[in-house]
DNA sequence: CGACCATTTGAGAGTATTCAATCCCCGTGG
DNA sequence: CCACGGGGATTGAATACTCTCAAATGGTCG
């Protein structure tokens, strides 16, 4: 744990923007919060289910999961979080989480405590504002998962998410080509998509042997957009991403 | 379309204080949002994937679902919603809708432009946390839908959304002794858990057959609530309904 | 090289679906 | 008052998709 260098949290500023614009003001309020900077491994907690945190983490660098375990020890993620997220951002209104966040690779985290948020979002009903709207594309994110789990097939589910996943790449400029970084296990895949991970593993095999995917060493490319969007019924709308005026 | 009495906008006001407590300022200024009450039959639409609504639709009465509709016809529900709710607040700050909002029952509802709502939530930026505190619960209920459709038997899936519905209902002083009015029909419960209405006519035979619940004309027992909430491993918390401190 | 984890493959079992057909309840109209 | 009509509920039989259990293969790091 070191102390943070003030840009550190540029990241979040960054994503902030992309949902609206920022006064000089409001960008250097953020900059002023104070945040510990942590490196992490691969497969740790950030937060467990029943805590009840004082701080948000940003994520600098690597990907992480929210998920819950059952008692029978199945697992459901419900998200995957890249740099520029807050996974708990929730906690900031909800105390009790009623989930988990762990690293799905290395990653570097920014710790940030409630209150330097809280009087933040007081201060700036606009900064509050675009906190709100991010958390609001979480839940059309989670809509979208229903969606995938109950209502497509198993291969239509697995290319939404590869689809999904190459959009919110892209927009923070981690992902271009239709090519991109997949650092998780086809079991992180299954338990984010309600399947077994021997499921998971045919369906990949199948996409594969069509000629739609190239998949090897985490690296995903998907050679026809237009074909592979079509094929699982993919419409970005959900993702927001069009910049919101102010 | 009748002109509103205030007094239409008092279940929003009991929500919003079962969330935090209101200052008197806070809300006077809730009972002088303009709205405008409107009957609904049962099925009606009240917004459409993809439009982009100047107003926010809240539920005085009757039940209502949010939605999507696939190209092949099939239907995933996202959320039941009761009297108190506003299922499309959303739009205040994601301007095209994502999904569909429609009645489950004839329905009564008072349509709040969203201009109201945005001085409402600027000038009093504790009304604005309490929305957004009301929209992290939304995603923190979605997440656990996800749990039921991904990782939960037939059998615990529909449990669990039973008990969630009557706790949900009992927060409003719609439901008690785990008795309740459930206006909903097969078909939409299974296009909420993501199977088809056969099977879930099959897992209700079942529940009815193992002692657990009755259900006739729309009207649920759930008869051994220790027992049942055991079967689906029900845990509240996710509903976040401890009133939560100024 | 060995340990460990992830991926891959096979075979058999189950759960849920599909496609119909029938039943039931309730409101409407004759 | 009762027949009719329509939507929802119920049931059956065959099918399909996915899971479970197991074993083998492959890759990476110390």
């Amino acid at each position: 744990m070191v102390s943070a260098p003030n840009h550190s949290i540029d990241v979040l500023i960054r994503k902030l923007e992309s949902i609206a614009p920022l006064f000089d003001e409001e960008r250097r309020a953020i900059e002023g919060l104070s945040v510990t900077v942590r490196p992490m491994k691969a497969g740790q907690d950030l937060v467990r289910d029943q805590d009840r945190p004082s701080q948000c983490c940003l994520i600098l660098e690597g990907w992480a999961c929210r998920y819950k375990l059952l008692k029978t020890g199945k697992r459901q993620i419900f998200s995957f979080h890249i740099p520029g997220d807050i996974p708990d951002l929730q906690s900031l209104h909800l105390s009790v989480m009623d989930h988990s966040v762990s690293t799905l690779t290395p990653a570097t985290v920014a710790l940030i405590p409630h209150h330097g948020l809280h009087e933040l979002t007081a201060r700036f009903p606009r900064i509050a504002a675009a906190f709100w709207r991010d958390t609001l594309v979480d839940a059309a994110i989670f809509r979208e998962w229903m969606v995938g789990m109950g209502r497509r097939s198993a291969t239509q589910a697995i290319a939404h998410q590869f689809c999904e996943m190459y959009l919110k790449l892209q927009a923070v400029g981690l992902a271009e080509d239709h090519i991109y970084k997949l650092p998780v296990t086809q079991s992180d895949i299954a338990d984010a998509l309600g399947m077994t991970n021997v499921h998971v593993n045919r369906v990949l095999k199948d996409l594969r042997e069509k000629g739609l995917i190239t998949l090897m060493r985490n690296t995903l490319q998907i050679h026809d957009w237009e074909e592979f969007t079509r094929l699982c019924e993919f419409d970005p709308t959900y993702l927001h991403l069009e910049q919101q005026a102010a």
